[in-house]
DNA sequence: CATGAATGAGCGTTCATTCAT
DNA sequence: TATGAATGAACGCTCATTCAT
């Protein structure tokens, strides 16, 4: 046989990659960072321990690139909500409400990634980093939409805004029985004045 | 000589044991369960290895305790803000975010070893189990606060206004110079029509 | 109250001791040398561990006085058979036998310490040595004796006679239900050549 | 490179196991089960300690593996003795004899390991349950031989038979001076009326 | 590229022994 | 005498990481 080409190597390279990082995920998501043995995601993936390694330079490195590539991506459309021309700024607001706990109802994995990189402060520092950003991303986001929708002090009401959503995720970790989406948006709607007309 | 009276050996014993929660409240909120080694937690309290093992039966029981004693303990006097007679129902649900705000600025261990706790979904589930327990009382104690104040869906403006202090107090640990304590007690007044009249 | 005579606490210290021993015996012969605590001793015997170090130097130093005090007594008696005048050497051989079966029959913790201690070669020399002891002891109470039995070769006849019964009593802690007193001994009986005229 | 071949991957597999044990065999013999650290073992085999548990799951696994694959290996030829159809009943009986003395006076490891398994009664179960069906095995083996050579009562004289044995075995330990395999087997023939005509 | 055997630092835990009372 | 709290050395075991093939 031919031997494979750049190109098709390159693709099974990003397979290889994206199997790990889909074993990864659940597995971090079902035991945490520490509890998750590097041979474990191996196994998962379908892979040898050493490949894994051959895809990422460590355990906590390949953390990262979950956090990046899998977390990060799932946020990515919700935030792109905030720019939907065809929406009013209400309508953005809850677009980004719904699109959270849509989120949270359908893959919890990604939430309590999040929560396990609150809890591991020092070991995974630049993700730590990240987290932040994304705090104050979504305010950077929400707060000029509560000002379109006339708000007085919508940086502090952006604060609570985005607390509700982060309460709410955390809260769906510990009793999923508890979340009722279109109540849930509901609520929020009416909290925040955002009703349509 | 005689041997200590049951008396004095009772003393001694809970000091010691206070020491070492002290010591391991401290370690854990500052680098999370899995990144601290007992023989810190026995360094920090002055005793030695053995000595924690003999207050405890093992690391995870002694987390578990940190939660039972000191984190459950700190909550009790905000809780019991929501039964001060001298205060309306507004006072009360506002008094709940004030001491919640005023514990996570000045202790964030606490909020840290919280979300250590959900952290470990399945290596702690005693304490996971409190958490889910935690998460139904506070509400429990907000409905009706809310329902005196005149709320048509108390349960579930409860449910809202719990989650904005979660949210809060993840917040914080992000990013402390965030948190404002007056302003945000004000917003949330604002918010959820607790001004006082 | 008058203080103790000596006399009395002497009596109180060999009563303490006693109950040491008992508890260490029983707790030895169950688990072994290793797997016994002498935290276990100590609640067994009702004392404190503190007081087990009382009265014993160290564990090893307790478990050697378990061999002295409590297993080589109950050998003693049976030894004794070997010079009762009023039994032919072959009654006097015989009553060995029995003796050896009926203590393996009624207290094997015995033959477990026994065992225990082939089992410890370097932790327990002391005892090893008197093991030895032990086993040129027998051989030279039970050679004179065949010999005025009338055996050609008595020194090399002891050795098989002494070899059955470490050998029997071996293998009743394996499976006591293997032992039949009775038939045991008439087969022994046969033989070496034992039978009463 | 490519991966080692499956083949060449069992073969080391094989090699690297038998390294262990055999360094297992000597530790456990030479100081007892508890008195033998895992780190000794793999520093005898000459390799670290994370591979003996790369090959067995705890100490108390690579015990009972020196049992199955060493000590019961080295039983099997002699009752194999036992089926030789080129010698008579009493020569078959015989050979058991010589066979094992033979071993017990080169490899007195191997009757140590058996020692040590009887001392742990509650520790290695699985052991001790070999070392009862050992026990019933060479009894089957010995009764149908007594019965061919002409005994009345097979099972009680081959229950002697294998206590002498034993007891040989377990008396070589502590004096091993006192072992002469000639004369010893000589003995044992005349005893048990063994004597090739 | 991929494997899985090998490594070894590191940690939780145990327990004989000591010691203040 | 007696207690039981305190100690700390020691050990089994884990698991992220490396490396020969």
């Amino acid at each position: 046989m031919a031997p494979r080409t750049a190109e098709q190597s390159g693709k099974i390279r990003e397979e290889r990659r994206s199997q790990i990082l889909d074993a990864a995920l659940d597995a971090f998501a079902q035991k945490g960072f520490h509890d998750t043995k590097v041979s474990e995601i191996a196994a998962r993936a379908g892979v040898s321990q050493g490949t894994v390694y051959w895809y990422f330079k460590s355990k906590e490195e390949l953390f990262q690139a979950v956090f990046k590539d899998r977390v990060e991506a799932m946020f990515q459309p919700i935030f792109a909500t905030a720019f939907d021309e065809s929406l009013s700024p209400a309508g953005r607001i809850l677009g980004i409400s719904r699109g959270m706990l849509e989120l949270t109802a359908e893959r919890d994995e990604i939430v309590f990634v999040f929560i396990q990189t609150l809890a591991t402060r020092e070991v995974a520092n630049l993700v730590t980093y990240d987290l932040g950003r994304y705090y104050h991303d979504i305010l950077d986001v929400l707060t000029p939409l509560f000002e379109a929708h006339g708000d007085r002090q919508p940086l502090a009401v952006a604060k609570l805004y985005a607390a509700v959503l982060d309460g709410l995720m955390v809260r769906h970790i510990l009793d999923p029985a508890m979340m009722d989406l279109e109540q849930d948006v509901a609520e929020i709607s009416a909290l925040f004045h955002l009703e349509e007309v």
